[in-house]
DNA sequence: CCGGCGTCTGTGAGCGTTCACAGTAGAGAA
DNA sequence: TTCTCTACTGTGAACGCTCACAGACGCCGG
């Protein structure tokens, strides 16, 4: 039983007893915290001792108050709430997010922005400074949490492009016309002709560069776009089954469909065996996603990968870098066909 | 432009700046920030109108390093990522709590542990004392975490009553073998007689109870337990898509299957679908959670709805109340039998 | 021997808040 | 009047850390 034990038993060791027990100063022992410059490597090992022997953890409290961050970021979904219920990939996002924060020992504060009251006390949370930067995820456009962010030189990094907020902030996005070309030369390649598309939301960069994609494709190999063949969608479940029910209604004799989201192909694999198609026989069906939405139908779908770790990695990347005084940057990332059974 | 102002333009507003405006000291201010006890009224309306005017946001930091307090709390998953994709039951409670704790005014850090590691390092996070209390989903039995935890004296909720912590941890749950009482009384007033069961993980005590629910009601109208009606689930989708082929192969006459949770309903009603099985004619599904899955899935099921909103206030309030000094309480919900088409 | 430089270390100040305490004023009781 | 009690207010002193600064030491070139 030593003196500094029992001393100071009941309340947490401070950098103070970290010095004492290491016979330096509290300066060393905090730059030794905060990389180890200018440290003797003598004074380093002593350190680390010191903390190992009492167990010390920074207070994260008075360092904030000195430096005037508060080394935590926020994750913002703009969404309504059946959006976040149904669509897994909010979760792998922030599965991923909270992985690679967690690498940097940065927390993770969940912002869910379903109304516009907590829109306002949560961008009125962030502009006070609570947050060092912001993870924003919202799919649809013109989005005023995300210009007040940024008026405020919140440092803010999209997921997708965002719409209309010039190049101003960051985004990490996938290559989405890439992926839909890829896709829609699949379709092709399987010798089918008379494609669909139900599109995602096209007040959204994501939606209009799949679609882009799509007719790009078509155009190339000399098919000419039938506007019947192209219904609109909103990434939601629901409106891949009307979607699909729209264009069986006016293009009966389709023999594939390219749908601008998993969660949508799922709709759409529903009301087409409801209408007694089957998939992939008589009618292909491809996703879009990689979503884990892709593997829990029947028949399994072929989709395009969205690299989503790499995605949250460079989302992280970026933010941080951005906190640290650097500009704006916009990452691409590539996509990838995964064949399934549904093609 | 007035003095105030322009001095003090580039860094936020403190107390004292406050305190000046309104021409009282510090602690006034302060005292009206935290309840307002002890202070005049024309003290409140001028700190009042000093706190909108100058746009003073308390700095938790300050406020934290003294207290001793993070006001914030922790909210922790202990699952595998797969299950976290894939149920949106988690998404239901996780914006429940936000929402609870937004109202007061308490930040929620989301903290993910599916690896070993993830653990160690959250564990650490949490005794640390960065957070006040951890709200705890953890559907599997023995979580060394939650124990660690306990040991540690921090404070904490759990989602459902956990396996072996005695009765030191708090927890709130529904009344999970009223809510399968209520079901498969369901099921019997339909007609049906050879009603099987997907049940929960037995190692946890809402499947085990879920389980006990179906046998007490059989047993109290005279139908003798099957065991080949009784098959193991985990509540993953695949485990109820295993476990309704398994119930076919072992007892092909069965007119209905409670089924432990709606996740497992989804993989059942697929299962029987391919089987050729009509729901409801030949087979009625009765599910339980009421998750957004169950209106998802075609037909939609009857289910036995959990109150998540209540579940997730009661969490935050027993949780806040066990950090303000109370007792750990146990509180248990009542649920609700949602009739929909599956029966 | 001096001066300068680069490496390393200790020290005081202060971040913005709360808390304990001391103190004032006014009302009511003795 | 004087004393006590209650309602209210102001004032240092922390809380645990980082930062700027000053100083010590060894080494080099003049």
């Amino acid at each position: 039983m030593t003196m500094s034990n029992t001393g100071g038993r009941r309340r947490p060791p401070t950098i103070h007893d970290v010095a004492r027990e290491a016979g330096v100063s509290r300066g060393t022992v905090s730059r030794v915290l905060n990389g180890g410059h200018y440290v003797s490597p003598a004074a380093q090992e002593a350190v680390n001792a010191a903390i190992r022997k009492t167990g010390y953890v920074v207070n994260r409290h008075a360092r904030s108050l000195i430096t005037g961050r508060s080394d935590s970021i926020g994750f913002l979904l703009t969404e309504p709430q059946e959006r976040f219920f149904e669509d897994p990939n909010f979760n792998v996002l922030l599965r991923g997010c909270t992985q690679a924060l967690a690498s940097h020992d940065v927390p993770l504060l969940l912002m869910l922005a379903g109304t516009e009251d907590e829109r306002r006390r949560i961008t009125r949370y962030i502009t006070a400074g609570h947050v060092d930067g912001v993870l924003l995820v919202s799919s649809h456009s013109g989005d005023p949490v995300a210009e007040e962010l940024r008026e405020a030189g919140v440092p803010l990094v999209a997921c997708g492009k965002p719409m209309g907020l010039g190049a101003k902030v960051s985004y990490v996005a996938a290559d989405d016309r890439d992926g839909a070309k890829d896709m829609v030369r699949h379709l092709l390649s399987q010798g089918r002709r008379r494609i669909g598309v139900v599109t995602g939301p096209l007040d959204t960069p994501g939606g209009v560069e799949r679609l882009a994609g799509y007719k790009e494709v078509l155009s190339e190999a000399g098919i000419e776009i039938d506007e019947k063949l192209v219904v609109p969608g909103d990434y939601s479940r629901a409106s891949g089954e009307a979607g699909a029910e729209r264009l069986l209604a006016q293009a009966a004799d389709i023999d594939a469909v390219f749908v601008a989201s998993d969660l949508m192909a799922q709709g759409v694999l529903t009301a087409l065996q409801r209408a007694g198609r089957r998939v992939p026989e008589d009618v292909a069906v491809g996703g879009f996603d990689d979503s884990p939405a892709a593997t829990a139908v029947s028949p399994a779908l072929t989709t395009i990968r969205q690299p989503w770790d790499r995605i949250s990695n460079e989302m992280v990347r970026v933010l941080l870098a951005q906190i640290g005084g650097e500009d704006p940057a916009a990452v691409i990332l590539p996509t990838e066909l995964v064949k399934r059974d549904s093609t």
